[in-house]
DNA sequence: CGAATTTGACCCGCGC
DNA sequence: GCGCGGGTCAAATTCG
């Protein structure tokens, strides 16, 4: 639902007229030729523009207040919008097992059907809900789903040796591979796995070396474990959902524009990468924080792509952690449409307000 | 022999 | 409507 966009809130607060006149009377001033005639120019000219600025401010004003109007309307359809997602979550949870079904599976006998996870019991239970709905309720469904599952996608990058081409990710969790596939934007293979120590998990991981640095695994987590970590990682911390809002691993809540510093490894913007095992290395021009031992079995060390980390608190105090991070958030923040209507909106609240209390304006 | 992995085929969403 | 590309399936193969 991007209606923002559908409207540019965006104001250019950069208006400036005496900059015109400043800058011809520093002309005149130059040339040292103060011609009578000029002088009149520049006055009239002033006129003009006092007059455009009168013209521009009571522009400016209508402009407030439309956009107040409308982040007052966005606002209300994000209410709303909320309190249906969360009354339909429910309905999107039972059909969160997938829509897709193969014409092979459906001629599929019982034998083949056991060999499916539970995933797909689910699929076929709930399937038969969601057949009575409508096919309007049906992709408003999907969407919610979607972004249910947005909501819980987290990337973590690994440094692991360039010559290994296993995506194996010891993570803590048992994984059991059901696909790969070259992608058009990456020539590393793309590896699918699927959580297979509780048959009903819902966790998917796409595994994949980073088209910037093969030595980098970039994995992906999508969805939660519905189980506790079946081994602690062989190496560095844990990857997974759960022990990544521990380790603020790169969680992306809804959309990708709500995550003040985005930190994939395929992002155009800059990478903070904590390698959590070795503390004393510190690549300062990337802003890499490398933190890392050696690995008792495969001497990989891991890298979580982060934001913050709880074992990286140390480089949290350094300045230049510091100034990165303030950057980054305004950056975000000035990029974000709806952050600018939202300050524009109180901003403008603020005036109004003040204009009420001393009654001018 | 059962479990895990590989890999070609298939499905489906999306852009043109 | 068609082609492309990402994601998934499942038969074949490998491994312990």
């Amino acid at each position: 639902m991007e209606f923002t966009s559908l409207v540019d809130t965006s104001l250019d607060l950069s208006f400036r007229p005496r900059q015109k006149v400043l800058k011809q009377e520093v002309q005149s001033d130059f040339t040292g030729l103060s011609i009578e005639r000029e002088n009149m120019v520049v006055k009239n000219e002033a006129g003009d523009l006092l007059e455009e600025l009168n013209r521009v401010s009571s522009e400016n004003k209508k402009l407030t207040e439309m956009l107040t109007v409308v982040c007052e309307n966005y606002n209300a359809l994000r209410n709303q919008m909320m309190e249906y997602m969360s009354t339909q979550n429910g309905v999107a949870e039972d059909t969160s097992a997938g829509s897709r079904k193969r014409k092979a599976e459906s001629i599929s006998n019982p034998v083949n059907n056991n060999n499916n996870n539970n995933n797909n019991n689910m699929d076929v239970v709930h399937g038969r809900s969601s057949e009575s709905s409508s096919s309007d309720e049906e992709s408003c469904c999907k969407k919610l789903r979607e972004e249910h599952i947005k909501a819980k996608v987290t990337i973590v990058s690994m440094k692991t040796d360039a010559s290994d081409t296993s995506l194996i990710v010891k993570d803590g969790y048992q994984w059991r591979k059901y696909g790969q596939k070259v992608t058009r934007d990456n020539p590393c293979p793309r590896a699918y796995f699927r959580c297979s120590f509780a048959p009903g998990c819902p966790v998917k991981k796409k595994v994949q070396r980073s088209i910037e640095d093969q030595s980098i695994v970039v994995a992906t987590y999508e969805g939660e474990h519905n189980h506790p970590q079946t081994s602690k990682p062989e190496s560095g911390p844990s990857t997974n959902t759960s022990t990544a809002s521990r380790l603020n691993v790169t969680t992306i809540a809804g959309t990708t524009t709500s995550v003040p510093c985005s930190t994939t490894l395929n992002s155009s913007g800059p990478t903070i990468t904590l390698d959590l095992t070795a503390p004393k290395t510190v690549e300062k021009r990337d802003m890499k924080m490398n933190h890392s031992t050696t690995s008792p079995t495969s001497g990989n060390s891991i890298r979580t792509t982060t934001t913050t980390s709880a074992a990286g608190g140390e480089y949290q105090n350094r300045p230049e952690f510091q100034q990165f991070l303030i950057e980054q958030m305004a950056t975000s923040l000035t990029k974000d449409p709806s952050f600018k209507a939202a300050l524009a909106a109180a901003i403008s609240g603020k005036i109004l307000q003040h204009n009420n209390q001393t009654g001018r304006w």
